[in-house]
DNA sequence: CCCCAACCGTA
DNA sequence: GTACGGTTGGGGG
């Protein structure tokens, strides 16, 4: 180091604890955790190396270091061990930003230092006495009193968060005395936040008078008979051994041993991309966006760091039981406004209840008028600023995004839209005005050319910059229908919607099974409202165009009724949750899991097109020769995908027996039918079935797959419907990931294309026989019970009871009819599937039923208390609480009714394990993070989680991932019966299932 | 161009 | 026997 240099030494811990408690702890991460410090620090860090590479502005730092006291206890608490005796733990939410600042230092490429025994302060004192003596100029970037001794001619100080400089003249104006009398001045004052002691009744004021007067402190100590004020002077007679210990400790050491050598704190380039990656880990996306900007990188092609987080002794995480408190939960949190939104509009006669308030909601939206000339188009920030101020006030706000793309992943933002519920104008909350934000609108449709920008629109950065502050807000819930879409779309850009409803997932959780779930449908339901087609705004098919080609003020009537009806359906649905007894299900289970689904969609899959174009040539010429051997076999050529071609051949032309018919009064070709026919002895018959495998996965996946390589990500990035079934299950779609072939060895195949990136496992971690386990549960069979609780292979110890065979030594074939009658149980059994099923005579599939109920006489109790409460109630119900609707279980149909007994009979088993898993996926990412774990999950496959993990962390993973899973109903339900998770790591999926 | 039926992949 | 989604063929407009 040498003259001229400029040496900057930031007092990382000093910030820390004051970044924590001047910036509301708002801050958190999408799953929780709080960042408020280190997002203070990081801010900070930039500021200060921005300003240092902008050589007109301010200083330029050649050196830096972020300096941390490494534990409590140094060389001071040798010296007194009363020494910051009274500090407090720190605060919970404070535990894990200090290994995170850590972090952060060396994400900025910078020399993160501390040493055991010393205080930051020591090692700033030293790396500035050093640095001085060098020639150089150093910032110590504090406000703390304690580092003002420091302050010289070429060292100065600099509040970070003040943004203020602090010099010799300024601790002079602050404390009445010149830097190199601070420690005599804490000498005499004491300070109480580190336990120093002092003389009693002499402050800074004080003491800055009497070393005016006496000069120093020994001066003045060995004068102090002739202070005129006797109390003052007896205090300072009395403490003088104290004083003399305090001026010890406040001394900051200035000739620690240091580990780094100055010169080594050379200030070095950023790293961009190792920065960006930790900023987006810790989703700091406004940060995020500038520093890729300024090192010119493209943030979106950068994955996040994995940050180990070290929470402490405190468990953490989203608490997934009924009844106990919600902490400000990771993302739809329950706030003061949402709960304040509730109840408004003013509850009036009779609305009293949640039944009463739900029903006088349902009766005042219904029949809306909704006038779609009222609609706003926003144009100048002035504006919107204004609205944005408004949505703030309501603490409510309706919001939608409207795009070039159904694929969140390909969608291009056009613009959005706002509503809010009037409630000053109206306290009905009937009045809703909404707006819509065009931002990247184009002219000239038709011009082969591209038009240009449209007109009137207001900067998309500058809007969205505006839009952040609203989404990311707490304090104002934001409604949306089928957030995840929106969600996907604003992380795109950098924003993470906090502080949610959606009101697709409300009204899953209140009717599943009733309706479907799509605005359209939910806006005639409960307002009695057509919104605008699509189709009438943008076309259809050939004649179709994205949405940024639609006149603004179409589209203003269509965004904007999407967002007013949005609102207007949160009011009539969110009551119903409450009166209805569906909240914990809608909180617990659906809303939590839709940054979860997204984060997955977002992460996708890696596919490996070599081995899907060698499968597909491989099947293609499999095809193709069973095709030749199919022609010659019917005698003629024809169309063999055709199923009513092929059944003219084989029971017209041919005229084998066997036929039966489809419900149209086909010739049904089924796999069952012509697995029939090949026993029989037609060959024919068999060769279809293989070609139709063959051509199966040919056309559904070896072909169709690569199709969905996301051109910047190269990875599949399936789209998960969480409102999707009736039971509770996910459904996955675009590409459905959840049927890739798994059964025959030939469909293993498809599987070893679904690869781990290089460096990297992928895990498949599954639940073993789940359904018959939540089965034991529910209907609490006592033999089942035991034998989940003993490990013993269930379908054997339902064949041995049946059939009194000994688990020992069984026949494969008994073995297998027992366990397809348990299957048939959980499908609401009946003696003509189970004979299908068999290819037994229905007769005998009969005595099979009659047996097992005989044996597990609790099943048919279940079945039976299931069908009468279902017949009762409309509904059955999973063993937490989510309901599934059979509206048609009355049917005087008799086949529509057993369907319906059926279905509900099912319900509760597959939708208590789909809960379970739902349960397992939201407590997920918290544990991994909390084990300092980067597991990423990729996919859900209804009793099954798919992950990707860094090859070094596979074994630690694993257990944490197990462990989840297995304890995932709990703390909120204990189940009767342990659930078992097997989970192997493998590079592709195949050897990973 | 749209919709439905048939078929088949998964849990 | 439960729950899904995708592909193909084919009919109707």
């Amino acid at each position: 180091m040498k003259n001229g240099d400029h040496l900057f030494l930031v007092d990382g811990s000093g910030f820390i604890f004051r970044a924590f408690h001047a910036i509301p702890p708002l801050n958190r991460k999408s799953d929780g955790l709080p960042v408020n410090a280190v997002s203070g620090f990081c801010n900070m860090l930039w500021k200060l190396l921005k300003d240092a590479r902008n050589t007109d502005v301010g200083v330029t730092p050649t050196h830096f270091a972020v300096i941390f006291d490494y534990s409590s206890k140094t060389f001071r608490n040798d010296l007194y061990d009363l020494y910051k005796a009274n500090r407090t733990a720190p605060p919970e939410d404070l535990i894990p930003q200090f290994g995170l600042i850590r972090h952060a230092t060396r994400a900025f490429n910078l020399p993160c230092i501390e040493k055991e025994g010393y205080e930051a302060d020591d090692l700033i004192a030293t790396y500035s006495r050093l640095a001085e003596e060098a020639g150089a100029d150093v910032t110590i970037v504090s406000s703390d009193k304690d580092l003002m001794q420091l302050v010289t001619g070429k060292v100065s100080m600099y509040d970070g968060m003040k943004d203020k400089q602090i010099a010799i003249p300024d601790v002079i104006e602050k404390w009445g005395v010149a830097p190199e009398k601070m420690i005599d001045l804490q000498a005499l004052t004491g300070d109480s936040t580190d336990n120093i002691p002092g003389v009693p009744g002499i402050g800074p004021k004080t003491a800055a008078q009497l070393l005016a007067e006496y000069g120093d402190l020994d001066t003045l100590l060995s004068r102090a008979e002739e202070i005129k004020q006797v109390k003052r002077r007896e205090n300072i007679l009395a403490s003088r051994e104290l004083v003399l210990l305090s001026r010890q400790l406040v001394t900051l050491k200035n000739d620690t041993p240091l580990d780094v050598p100055l010169d080594d704190l050379i200030l070095h380039p950023q790293d961009g991309p190792r920065l960006i990656a930790f900023l987006k880990a810790m989703e700091f996306n406004t940060l995020t966006r500038r520093v890729a900007e300024a090192c010119d990188c493209d943030a979106s092609a950068i994955e996040p760091a994995v940050v180990p987080v070290e929470w402490g002794a405190e468990a953490h995480g989203p608490d997934l039981d009924r009844g106990e408190a919600v902490a400000p939960s990771p993302d739809g949190g329950e706030t003061a406004a949402e709960a304040a939104a509730v109840l408004m509009p003013t509850a009036r006669p009779g609305e009293a209840s949640p039944a009463g308030l739900a029903r006088a909601r349902a009766e005042r939206f219904s029949g809306a008028v909704i006038d779609h000339s009222a609609y706003v188009t926003i144009r100048d920030l002035d504006t919107l600023d204004r609205w944005i101020a408004d949505a703030r006030e309501a603490g409510l706000v309706g919001f939608d995004t409207e795009t070039t793309s159904l694929d969140p992943m390909q969608a291009e933002l056009c613009g959005f839209s706002l509503a809010i519920a009037d409630n000053r104008a109206d306290p009905s909350g009937l009045t809703v005005r909404a707006a819509y934000v065009p931002l990247s609108h184009k002219t000239g449709v038709g011009d082969l050319l591209g038009g240009g920008l449209a007109e009137g629109q207001i900067p998309v950065r500058a809007a969205l910059d505006r839009l952040k502050g609203l989404l990311e807000d707490r304090s104002v819930l934001k409604v949306a229908q089928n957030l995840k879409y929106d969600y996907l779309v604003m992380r795109q850009h950098g924003i993470v919607i906090v502080s949610y409803d959606d009101t697709m997932l409300m009204s899953y959780a209140l009717d599943a099974g009733v309706t479907t779930h799509g605005m359209d449908t939910l806006s005639e339901r409960w307002l009695g409202h057509k919104p605008i087609p699509y189709k009438d705004v943008c076309g259809s098919g050939k004649g179709a165009q994205t949405f940024d080609l639609v006149a603004i003020d179409r589209a203003t009537a269509y965004a904007a009724e999407d967002a007013d009806v949005t609102l207007r359906l949160w009011h009539v649905l969110k009551p119903r949750l409450a009166a209805e007894r569906m909240t914990t299900v809608y909180e617990r289970l659906e809303r939590p899991l839709v940054p979860v689904l997204a984060r997955m969609e977002e992460r996708g899959i890696t596919i490996d097109r070599q081995v899907l174009s060698r499968l597909s040539g491989e099947l293609a010429q499999g095809a193709a020769a069973f095709e030749e051997e199919i022609y010659a076999l019917a005698g003629e050529r024809f169309n063999i995908g055709s199923p009513k071609q092929l059944g003219d051949i084989l029971f017209g032309k041919m005229g084998l027996s066997g036929a039966s018919k489809t419900k149209t009064g086909q010739w049904s070709t089924s796999a069952q039918v012509l697995e029939d026919l090949a026993a029989q002895g037609v060959p024919l018959a068999r060769k279809i079935v293989d070609w139709r495998q063959l051509t199966k996965l040919k056309s559904t996946y070896t072909d169709a797959l690569p199709g969905f390589v996301h051109p910047q990500t190269k990875r599949v990035h399936t789209s998960y419907a969480l409102a999707a079934t009736t039971t509770g299950r996910l459904s996955s779609s675009e590409p459905n990931l959840q049927n890739i072939p798994v059964r025959t060895a030939e469909g293993r195949k498809i599987r070893t294309a679904f690869v781990a990136s290089p460096g990297r496992k992928l895990v498949s971690a599954d639940y073993s026989q789940i359904e018959l386990r939540v089965l034991a549960h529910v209907a609490d069979i006592p033999q089942l019970r035991q034998a989940f609780a003993d490990g013993i292979d269930i379908h054997a110890m339902t064949a041995s009871e049946m059939f009194g065979v000994p688990v020992e030594g069984m026949p494969g074939e008994v073995r297998r009819r027992a366990k397809a009658i348990n299957f048939g149980i959980i499908y609401g059994i009946s003696a003509f599937g189970l004979a299908n099923q068999l290819a037994i005579e229905r007769s005998e599939a009969g005595e099979y039923i009659k047996k097992y109920f005989e044996r597990f006489p609790g099943i048919k109790d279940y079945m039976d208390s299931t069908k009468a409460f279902a017949r009762e109630h409309g509904y059955v119900e999973t063993i937490f609480g989510r309901r599934a609707h059979y509206p048609e279980i009355r049917s005087s149909n008799p086949s529509v009714r057993a369907f319906n007994e059926r279905a509900a009979i099912n319900a509760p088993i597959q939708g208590s394990a789909a809960d379970v898993i739902r349960r397992a996926m939201v407590k997920m990412e918290p544990a991994l993070e909390r084990a300092g774990l980067g597991a990423r999950m990729l996919l859900q496959v209804h009793d099954e989680l798919i992950f990707e993990i860094e090859d070094g962390e596979v074994d630690r993973a694993i257990p944490v991932i197990v462990d989840t899973m297995e304890n995932a109903s709990m703390p909120a339900l204990a189940m009767k019966v342990p659930l078992k998770v097997d989970a192997r790591a493998a590079h592709n999926w195949d050897e990973a299932h």
